[in-house]
DNA sequence: TACGATACGGAGGGCCCCGCCATTTAGCAA
DNA sequence: TTGCTAAATGGCGGGGCCCTCCGTATCGTA
């Protein structure tokens, strides 16, 4: 594996964008088949390229992580650290439930292979450590939570909001009665 | 369809003990192949006796279900109503965290079929729905919630932290999150 | 006992995931 | 240009699952 042949990455550039249609269109379901048979290439070709329905996932979604990680280095700095961690959170909530999937390949993520923490969460998390630090310095975060738990609780908001008629508007209304507290202690 | 035919009913309770197992082994995906081979059935008869996997997993849960519409027949009349609420969630995080594929059954709950409303959710939204009352009535709880809001949550949560360590602890602590607000307005 | 209605289960089709291996093809060197 | 080799491909077969159909076995009753 010297430097990758050139159809190679054609092939691989090929089948990604019909991935993201058939993604969108069918969720994380997607049958890699036929994602296979509309790229027109084998079936064999799709797994060479992309081991395992995750890894196909984590490709699609890559974008729109990198992305959320740019907004969350613009908000970084942002003067009410609170409302940059909520923004944030929303920009993710809005991402994870417009792309049908995006939140099961959350899910599943660093769980599955022992070692191998997947990509997806490993770099949204790196990416809004700082504004959480910002925000619990600030008072505005309950002690003990960590990013892990905010993308966590996102990921259930979407994952469970899939099916609503209205996903996204949905997931923010229970995203804000989370963050302010659904019986908060007087 | 008279009174069903004595081993009729015989298989049919067959089928379910081993689909108790089988799920709570493998969660909602549990093959109803694999369930009709263990139960020494053809996989037509389970399909006859349960038309679809959601029928499969209702009939699955439906004790646990009558279980916690029960409690929450109990807790409706305590004193402290927040506590009551907060108790009778909790009942329902441990139930569904420690029952693969509950999560699952609730979530596509209510959204496939157009009108058959499923079962699961709408018994345990009737129950619940006297609790969250009374916790409304207290202030206890921010307004615009209801109930479904309250179970999806709760699924939500069971849902995403079924790959944990341990569900169970990891669901209730989100839970406590959710419920104490991660970043409630000061 | 004999006869319907009821329930059963095996067979077959469709779709999917996976691994294997013979064949093609890109890229480099003579 | 022409070979040559390693990389890349994709068709094929195996195994599963889901679903439907229909001939057959069984129950319950007359």
């Amino acid at each position: 594996m010297t430097v990758q042949r050139a159809d190679a990455r054609r092939n691989y550039a090929r089948i990604l964008a019909v991935a993201e249609e058939e993604v969108a269109a069918h969720g994380a379901d997607a049958s890699l088949e036929q994602i296979a048979r509309t790229a027109g290439v084998g079936s064999a070709t799709v797994r060479r390229h992309f081991p395992g329905r995750r890894a196909l996932l984590e490709a699609v979604f890559s974008e729109r992580i990198e992305a959320l990680c740019a907004r969350a280095a613009e908000l970084a700095g942002a003067a009410d650290a609170r409302a940059a961690l909520l923004d944030w959170l929303g920009a993710l909530t809005t991402y994870a439930a417009s792309a049908r999937g995006m939140a099961d390949a959350l899910v599943q993520d660093g769980m599955d292979d022992p070692e191998h923490v997947n990509a997806c969460s490993a770099k949204l998390t790196g990416a809004a450590d700082p504004l959480l630090r910002h925000a619990t310095r600030a008072g505005a975060v309950a002690p003990g939570v960590t990013t892990a738990d905010l993308i966590t609780l996102v990921t259930g908001i979407v994952l469970v909001t899939e099916h609503h008629p209205d996903p996204a508007a949905e997931a923010h209304r229970l995203l804000g009665l989370t963050m302010e507290g659904v019986s908060p202690r007087r």
